[in-house]
DNA sequence: TTGCATCTACGAACCGCTTCGTATATACTC
DNA sequence: GAGTATATACGAAGCGGTTCGTAGATGCAA
């Protein structure tokens, strides 16, 4: 029955970016990357960032510090981890639950470099010799 | 600004999916494949297959022939540029943008057969004819 | 024609996500 | 202490997606 931590949604994987960039934040930090990130244009309020953070702790999405004024927020799951969360899912909807086909469709869909190729060659390197 | 055809939702996602493999098909059959494939628990009714289906069509995402009692319905858009445009979508999300990054990620987030790996390089093959 | 089944149409409610206004606490400075 | 800046807390509203109740149209059979 392992439910584990919820899905974030998009509000929530922004948050999340940020604190996976910079490591223990408040949300005044938070509130700023966000903003200098989408060049003050359609940046959200500093309240809205605090709800939203709050709301992630209650989640157990994210472990705050309250020893000091501003309290310090971290994230509680990897990126690592939301990422396969979220192939895992879109895969689901989309692909039949197929991550393999998931994984085709996103390498013939765009225009690759050899250099990327290459790339991708290196992985199935290493993934073979796991199997 | 090419916005093209909306991204679909779950629900509509799902009711693509089924006239994908269906064809052209009335309310009735989506409804009653919804059904079938959910094993009778948790589908929804009618009346919301069809306000779902009359939303899409008002998006763009399906045409419907009005020409019987029962309206006929078929998608406009195609499995391949739905999952193209989820891929690209995730990909912004989690993975700045990178798709190559996506892919990887799928490939190496699962427990891969030695079959598997092949047919990947066969893709990247004919990718790299294309480079 | 009457009654029944099946369809479309429409509006309202609900829910989760997001946003914001506002109240309140706390620290710092003059 | 008074004033200012900055923090958290909370409630409510907005919104899109989803669901459903219900009304009204249409076809068909007895």
């Amino acid at each position: 029955m392992t439910s584990g931590p919820p899905r974030p949604t998009n509000a929530e994987l922004e948050i999340l970016t940020v604190l996976w960039e910079r490591g223990p934040s408040t949300v005044r930090d938070v509130h700023d990357s966000l903003a200098a990130v989408s060049g003050d244009v359609a940046s959200r309020g500093y309240t809205t960032v605090l709800k939203l953070m709050q709301i992630m702790a209650d989640k157990g999405l994210l472990t705050r510090d309250e020893s000091g004024k501003a309290h310090v927020y971290e994230a509680l799951v990897t990126r690592e981890s939301t990422r396969t969360r979220l192939i895992e899912e879109l895969a689901e909807k989309a692909f039949g639950g197929s991550t393999l086909g998931l994984a085709l469709q996103a390498l013939s869909s765009r225009p690759a470099t050899r250099e990327e190729i290459e790339r991708v060659r290196e992985m199935l390197r290493d993934i073979e010799g796991e199997v």
